[in-house]
DNA sequence: CTACACTCCGTACCTCAGTACGGAGTCAAG
DNA sequence: CTTGACTCCGTACTGAGGTACGGAGTGTAG
């Protein structure tokens, strides 16, 4: 029989079978019809569109934000494409922004607590819970 | 009459009433006894306790975390504090990574996409669709 | 033909950090 | 004493991206 069945789609796709019915359940992905008797048969296409899907999503990108990239799959609309590309690297380096600030308060909360000796109280518990910004 | 109502508290911490509730159901913050007649009366203490929690968000910590950290707050714990604080860094570093690497690949992405002039299809969606890794 | 694995489908549930709503009680000014 | 703002409390809902479950149908190897 040509065709694979949902669980080697799942498999070669690297995905869940749940998370595949739950991607045609929204829409993302089309089932193929189903014979009268009989269960679902998918294709090589099927495999690509997924992991398209996966790549994207580790560029960041929300499924709603696939399901419009899947739209340009054609290849003819780059400038949409590079549009949506360019506004997901602006909340990415706001992101890294965000981060990066943690990253430098805890680095210092942590190096105080280590230079503190014989001083009062936890210099971390002590920020946090200080009167005022 | 002494102490402050939940909305002056809410904005003494900045903070919507409906959050302070939903800390208090969650056992995260006390409410304090209610009279028989009349309305609940919150102290300095709680926009205290508020504001620790918002920091402690801002660095990252879940309100789970929050909810250990202030089991720490008589700063007799450096130890345990510096520990969570540490275990926090190191996954605010490894989410620096990651979006680190998606911004290289979206930098580049949107690169080839300036680059590409007469060329055949966009290179954001080629990618994507690519058939292998 | 009988097991047993797999598929289908709907519905419910999960996390996380809240937000929304609605009815009853209470407080404070005029 | 009335009006309007506020409080209390429980329950339900949000969004994002799934995961879990259960019963009926189907496919296949022995």
């Amino acid at each position: 029989m040509h065709g694979m069945t949902i669980s080697r789609l799942a498999k070669a796709a690297n995905v869940n079978i749940e998370t595949i019915r739950f991607y045609q359940r929204i829409g993302l992905v089309q089932a193929p019809d189903k014979p009268l008797r009989g269960v679902r048969r998918y294709e090589d296409g099927d495999v690509a569109r997924l992991r398209f899907i996966k790549r994207a999503q580790e560029l960041g990108f929300a499924l709603a934000e696939i399901r419009h990239l899947l739209t340009l799959e054609d290849g003819q609309s780059c400038g949409a494409a590079r549009a949506l590309a360019a506004q997901k690297l602006e909340i990415v380096e706001s992101r890294l922004t965000d981060l990066a600030r943690m990253r430098g308060a805890l680095t210092e909360l942590i190096a105080r607590c280590d230079v503190r000796r014989g001083k009062v109280a936890c210099p971390i518990i002590a920020t946090l819970a200080a009167r005022d910004d």
